[in-house]
RNA sequence: GCCGGGGUGGCGGAACUGGUAGACGCGCCGGAUUCAAAAUCCGGUUCUGGCAACAGAGUGUGGGUUCGAUUCCCACCCUCGGCACCA
């Protein structure tokens, strides 16, 4: 053994043997249990990040640990390659997406394995190869038959200058990033999947989710947003068809007075022909950027549109507003107002002097509510509402949605916030949709042996619009129903479609006979899924639709494909997340030829648990390196000693049994942090604390060598999950000729856990007073009276009576004074 | 604005089921080693008072429940993530 420590010459040997030896690679083996274990794959940027770098850690400790476990274990890897910055890349620095892209997974890929995770190679798959997305090109014709598929108008971004369609993070203060031009909202037809469809399955099978974080779940059902309300009608003066709105609320119905419509509703627009104000503010409201947020927090305005809208119930005429709050993508783009009993039609009609009309009182208390202020929002009792008057808000809920449905203008309903997926991109860099628009036929899928439609390499980026839609040998084909000429769809996905199913093209990537082959069901469900909180509610809801859709295609087995979900935080620097923007990152690169991976590994897991965010400390990881040279050191020199003998426990001195029931607890404990907490951090301090008891424990009898020799050999398997490399190497040095990787995860030894005796604390009215040691097994009587005897707790005894004692067993012991 | 997190020493964090607040690491202070420095090793380190024993205060703010609250409840402040075309 080397006395120094020298990271760099150990870890690239060690990763030599496990790529020459296939330590990593997962087979389908029946005679043990599986384990597949799966870290979000990254974008190809071009470098590894932080944020990378602790995922990949974390799946990799998680991963290991369940290998000692003695499960079979597959831990696959991959590039989510398409997307918006290869676009930009291939702008700025005039190279093709393609090369930039493959050039960066090159890169990156080298750095994955220097980092030392243990990853099956053979799986690897990259969603811009035509050998991935012609599948879900496949997939999505197979969802287009079974009418999981359809086209509408939908609004995007629109650079005017540009003449291109703007991603939301494309679009700063309103304006084109690029061009500085202010954003447009423009309506253009796109492909949207029916998640609605499976909306309710997608909320029930939430439940079953027990190992996911709660905060994710109650996320992804607000998100859902499932609501029981009615669909109700208003006739529109001088139109034939009503109005439909969907209200959670129809005990207030007497308490319209103005409807709300959204600047884009058809409506509005036949109001606007002849209204130059009312077309002066649809075109206002075009200039904001297509965000919820941007419209929640903006400045709500209105304008009457002049149209007359009658009251289902009494056959009032209320006025119609044009409101830039109501979203034309949510619902049918249209609201009753209802202002005494809503804070948001409140506000509004506070704004635009319309009335407000109380139809609401709190059940307890009859009289008016004020109202000068704010909407009285909660249910109460129904007044000035005719013939519901007196009826509780539940009681009126039944009563007029009964009433409604007699008359044939409305009817109770279930309503969803969760809207259709819009998967269209009017982008190159993506899987070109497999759809040809045929003059006679209409929308044509491509057909099976025509796939995969594969995207032209041979393209020039210039910054407008897709070059797609100027390429004619890509877009002239001919129509597979009747012949014709006919043009190819030249958007691409959304690049969430391709990940939300590579998690299961991992268990057969190398299969091209298919989608999915038979070994998908043998792996999933994922067992462990680890990655960031930022997709809780986008990627892991998409994820979970494609999963229960390729179930109903019989693609896979089971309803989720996530058992086990892990999302980490972020990490930071200086208070706020690394970013190429604020400048404020740390090139892992730069520490591993430093410091070598394991520093890096265990800095990482040290700093925070998995789930916060991460503060960088470029002194801790000086405290991480500093830490494996004092783990080599006590190495080394034990090994220089004498050999140390067989363990015999039975022949130890109190010194001794108090260092191996030290070892022992923290064997217990770390396997804990581990296996249940997922706590790293916690895992690594205590072996910390162990290490320094070690130091501290000069003994080199027979019966001391051996102590020494079972801790060291312990934390070194404790530890081996997170820093593997040096691990590998101690437990060699420790006098083992095979792998630390194949070893079992140690168990703790009960018997060397006894204890005879406890010390607890003592409190006076909840106050610690001081400690006392007490025998392990002793009565509350006994302790009671040794905790009474101390001269601290006298002195607070002094003129007064023992009211109680609480004693916690092991813990305290409280003595509660009148 | 809506949904979901977080807030504990100088810093990152620990305290798992309501039971010793501050484990472990960083930083800092003191000492050893060294011609000297780096590295390393040892000791100390929440704040206030005290030589000390010890006492008082203390987990974002204000209230509450309890023998006992970082932990539970109510109200609020700050901050981070998401909000459907960043991935």
């Amino acid at each position: 053994m080397e006395e120094t420590y020298n990271p760099q010459e150990i870890e690239a040997k060690i990763q030599r043997t496990w790529q020459e030896q296939g330590t990593f690679r997962a087979l389908e083996d029946h005679s043990r249990e599986k384990y597949y274990c799966l870290s979000m794959f990254p974008y190809p940027s071009g470098r590894l990040h932080m944020g990378h770098v602790r995922n990949y850690t974390i799946g990799d400790v998680i991963s290991r640990y369940q290998r000692m476990l003695g499960r079979n274990v597959l831990q696959p890897m991959g590039w989510d390659a398409f997307g918006l910055p290869a676009e930009n890349a291939a702008i700025q620095n005039r190279v093709a997406p393609a090369r930039w892209t493959y050039e960066n997974i090159d890169y990156m890929r080298g750095q994955l394995q220097r980092l030392g995770f243990g990853y099956d190679w053979e799986r690897e798959l990259a969603t811009c190869d035509p050998a991935y997305y012609r599948w879900e090109q496949w997939f999505f014709t197979r969802l287009f038959d079974k009418g999981l598929v359809y086209k509408k108008t939908a609004v995007v971004n629109w650079d005017p200058v540009d003449q291109t369609v703007l991603a939301n993070e494309q679009v700063i203060d309103g304006k084109g990033w690029r061009s500085g031009a202010p954003v447009e909202r423009r309506e253009i037809p796109q492909w949207f999947l029916k998640i609605t469809d499976y909306a309710q399955q997608l909320l029930d099978d939430l439940d079953q989710l027990d190992g996911w974080p709660e905060q994710v779940r109650t996320m992804q059902r607000n998100w859902i947003g499932r609501s029981e309300g009615v669909e109700l009608q208003f006739g529109i003066d001088g139109e034939d068809q009503p109005l439909t709105v969907y209200t959670t609320r129809p005990d207030t119905l007497m308490g319209v007075t103005y409807v709300g419509l959204a600047p884009e509703h058809p409506l509005t627009k036949k109001a606007a022909e002849k209204n130059p104000a009312l077309q002066a503010f649809i075109e206002e409201c075009a200039h904001t950027k297509v965000a919820e947020a941007e419209l929640a927090t903006m400045e709500k305005k209105g304008i009457d549109t002049g149209l007359k809208a009658i009251h289902p119930v009494s056959g009032d005429e209320v006025p119609v507003w044009s409101a830039n709050f109501v979203l034309m993508e949510y619902g049918s783009g249209a609201v009753m107002a209802v202002p005494a009993h809503d804070q948001r039609d409140y506000e509004f009609a506070r704004q635009y002097a319309l009335p407000i009309r109380q139809v609401i009182h709190p059940e307890e208390d009859a009289v008016d509510v004020d109202l000068r202020k704010a909407a009285f929002t909660d249910k109460g009792v129904l007044k000035d509402s005719g013939q519901f008057d007196g009826l509780t808000s539940q009681q009126a809920f039944d009563a007029i949605a009964g009433y409604l449905e007699k008359q044939g203008k409305g009817r109770k309903t279930v309503n969803f916030r969760l809207r259709d997926w819009g998967v269209s991109r009017q982008r190159y860099w993506g899987c070109p949709i497999p759809m040809i628009n045929c003059p006679a036929c209409g929308p044509v899928p491509v057909p099976e042996d025509q796939l995969p439609v594969e995207l032209p390499s041979d393209v020039v980026l210039e910054g407008s619009g897709s070059p797609l839609k100027k390429d004619r040998g890509f877009i002239e084909t001919s129509c597979p129903g009747c012949g014709a000429a006919a043009e190819r769809e030249t958007d691409t996905f959304d690049t969430f479609f391709e990940s939300s199913w590579y998690y299961a093209r991992y268990t057969c990537s190398d299969y091209n006979g298919g989608m999915l082959d038979e070994r998908v069901n043998h792996w999933l469900p994922v067992d462990q899924y680890i990655g960031g909180i930022e997709h809780a509610v986008l990627h892991l809801l998409y994820a979970r639709f494609f999963h229960k859709l390729m179930r109903d295609l019989e693609l896979v087995q089971g309803d989720e494909p996530f058992r086990h979900l892990l999302t980490q935080g972020m990490v930071n620097k200086d208070g706020s997340k690394m970013s190429k923007s604020k400048g404020n990152t740390v090139d892992p690169q730069a520490l591993m030829d430093k410091y070598g991976a394991d520093t890096v590994r265990l800095f990482m897991m040290f700093a925070a648990p998995p789930e916060q965010s991460l503060e960088w400390s470029d002194s801790g990881v000086e405290g991480a390196s500093r830490f494996l040279n004092r783990l080599w050191k006590a190495v080394f020199s034990h090994v220089s000693g004498a050999a140390a003998p067989v363990l015999d426990a039975d022949a130890l001195d109190d010194r001794q049994k108090a260092l191996r029931r030290k070892v022992h607890e923290t064997v217990r404990k770390v396997g804990d942090d581990i296996g249940r907490r997922y706590t790293f951090n916690t895992a690594i301090a205590a072996n910390m604390e162990l290490l320094n008891e070690v130091g501290r424990f000069k003994d080199d009898s027979h019966s001391g060598l051996a102590v020494l020799q079972e801790a060291l050999q312990l934390v070194v398997l404790m530890l081996s999950p997170i820093v593997p490399h040096i691990s590998h190497s101690l437990w060699q040095a420790l006098g083992h000729g095979d792998s630390v990787a194949d070893q079992p995860w140690p168990q703790a030894d009960e018997s060397a856990l006894v204890k005879d005796s406890v010390e607890l604390v003592v409190q006076v009215n909840g106050k610690v007073r001081g400690k006392i040691s007490v025998a392990a097994d002793a009565d509350d009587e006994v302790i009671i009276e040794t905790a009474l005897a101390k001269t601290n707790v006298k002195r607070f005894m002094q003129g007064k009576a023992l009211r109680k004692a609480i004693v916690v067993a092991g813990r305290l012991v409280n003595l509660v004074l009148s």
